[in-house]
DNA sequence: CTGTTAGCGCATTCAT
DNA sequence: ATGAATGCGCTAACAG
């Protein structure tokens, strides 16, 4: 009957009765490699790997320790579209680059409805919480800061207590519209990113706008209006086309497809994304107008495609995988240079809006 | 003193003792609202929020259950080199689609050299793990299998006993070759990526061919290898240059110089990756020549950029995202309709070989 | 429908 | 340098 027993995981206490010694010494060999004699832990580690003991079993190393060795890390989107942005991917690169240096893991977790989120989000082993654009009234926030532990915003939301990375995304976008209107680009056209969580595409009204929930993008048109406003034209009159993330380049080359359409034809498009302002560029070759002579075209982000299609794309550029390095540091504890956590961004100016310029 | 054991946290206990009930029912209330009245949940669910707790301790519940509700995932190079590449990307989109599904989490393991891997694998809280093109001598093997827990492959390595999926890298290869030597290319030129772990870059001699530890790039080799001796053309004199993945696009761009500055001038170049021979198509570019009249450019994988460059690139398509899916399946114990794990593949015909084809 | 009991496998005192 | 004891917080049997 003994035997029976033997399907059972083994155990510490096994691979100490089998090499003669404590418990303590077998964990010792694994953990704390200076606390006992080379020999003795040359000889547990040996027995160990004979029994096919693979190590401490991890959750009962992290109940007892109370440490996991990961952080996690939450998308306001569906997962597979936010590996289908390069904004995202970016931010992801960065994580990474410091969770390897560190030596820690990443834990995704899906929090696509609440539901979900309450699963997750509680059920997941980790030292800390990554907040990647949520919405402020999303349920993962509550579930998240629930949990009490170390938790670091980025872009969205911003809560007190709450380290926060982003950038200053209203001057951003005031700068991307100043640029266009000081080319005598007049006629505007805005294609935004989601500005609620409802999947909508079409033209947007200011009931919609003033209730936006993402934050960026209601902060990037407040940036757009205010130096459509200083150029004396009624930012309220200038059309925007919604598109969500999910519809893709796709979606976008459906929205500036509506917004070209309009007469008078805008002469400038500000996109608040690079993927938009890609989807805005295949429409203009698609009614067969140039840019940028008959539009131009500025986007946000500076994604890595924006300098490499043709036209190349006047964009505004964020360090997107500096963010991502610097929520993680600030997670970890790592001590990071930065003191101020809203990055600086640049107008990179390209093809897209002046001809010739850039690469 | 009591009182100073209060920044202890908060439990399951704290929780019966404070609402009346036994731990079982505040369990019961958090796990199985079936097995108590709903009033009783109700109040326990209300004394619990209103006390602070957020539910079941992680590591507790993992402990007890040995159920941990996340996957894990092993890349074989660098995340930040992982998250670069679209074909990983691609990957990733499959699996995180599955796993959202499946209210699973994600758990990204790093396992760069076998220091970092032992530790990080170790102590890895997950149900299984996905390798993604894990060379077959890779520390990280011996210590997830030490895990014993479900484990499936994905292209790299193929292990009996361990589900594998992939595609015909060799038959696959073969078809792209056989196309440009069909349009009568047959001063060709190889661009491959990693051989070994190393990151060189460079020409590939035979030997580092023989021991190459990429079963993808070496396997991709054979089929180009098959096709190009079937043309009466001794493959070990076809150059071949190599770039690391971590190089990028500009490594390729070097390569791919590299190859058209010899003499003859290869007529056709087969790129073991979209992102190659995306390189190369700058590289011709570069120095003046025409794709495909030129020179001729076949890809490998289908990413979907390939379709967007100008010349579109002749590829050969995989399922990138249902690799990422069907493993993700497979180790979730969802069942799914793929019989065979060795996936389809066509060659899709563009541009960058044939003269107004394609997109 | 509710409460009692018994470990899950480990790291960590404190002795020796 | 090593060993014995304790409890991390929880869930699953079982008994009421």
């Amino acid at each position: 009957m003994k035997q029976s027993k033997a399907r059972k995981s083994i155990t510490l206490l096994d691979v100490a009765r089998a090499a003669g010694v404590s418990r303590t010494t077998v964990s010792n060999a694994f953990n704390r490699p200076d606390q006992l004699s080379p020999e003795v832990q040359q000889k547990v580690l040996a027995v160990a790997k004979e029994m096919g003991y693979a190590g401490p079993n991890p959750m009962a190393r992290m109940l007892r320790t109370g440490q996991t060795g990961a952080i996690g890390l939450i998308f306001s989107e569906a997962l597979p579209y936010a590996f289908n942005d390069p904004v995202s991917i970016a931010f992801l690169q960065g994580v990474s680059k410091v969770c390897e240096q560190a030596k820690a893991s990443l834990l995704i977790v899906p929090a696509l409805d609440s539901d979900v989120a309450q699963q997750t989000i509680q059920q997941a082993a980790v030292d800390g919480f990554i907040l990647y654009c949520i919405p402020d009234e999303s349920e993962a926030i509550v579930r998240v800061l629930e949990r009490q532990m170390p938790v670091v915003a980025v872009d969205q939301p911003v809560l007190k207590g709450i380290p926060f990375i982003g950038i200053d995304d209203r001057q951003a976008a005031r700068t991307a519209a100043l640029h266009l209107l000081s080319l005598n680009r007049r006629d505007l056209g805005i294609i935004a990113m989601d500005l609620h969580n409802d999947s909508y595409a079409g033209p947007v009204d200011a009931q919609r706008l003033k209730s936006a929930i993402f934050r960026n993008a209601l902060h990037r048109w407040r940036g757009y209006a205010d130096a459509i406003q200083a150029a004396g034209i009624d930012p309220t009159l200038v059309p925007i086309e919604e598109t969500p993330n999910s519809h893709g380049v796709e979606g976008a080359f459906a929205a500036a497809i509506a917004l070209l359409q309009r007469h008078p034809r805008p002469t400038g498009i500000l996109a608040m994304s690079d993927m938009l302002a890609l989807g805005a560029l295949r429409a203009a070759e698609n009614l067969g107008l140039k840019v940028p002579e008959d539009v131009a075209i500025v986007g946000f982000d500076g994604i890595p495609l924006a300098a490499q299609v043709r036209p190349s794309l006047t964009t505004i550029q964020q360090p997107l995988v500096e963010k991502g390095a610097i929520a993680a540091e600030i997670l970890l504890g790592i001590p990071n240079k930065k003191t101020t956590l809203i990055l600086e961004t640049k107008l990179i100016v390209r093809q897209s809006s002046v001809k010739g310029s850039g690469e």
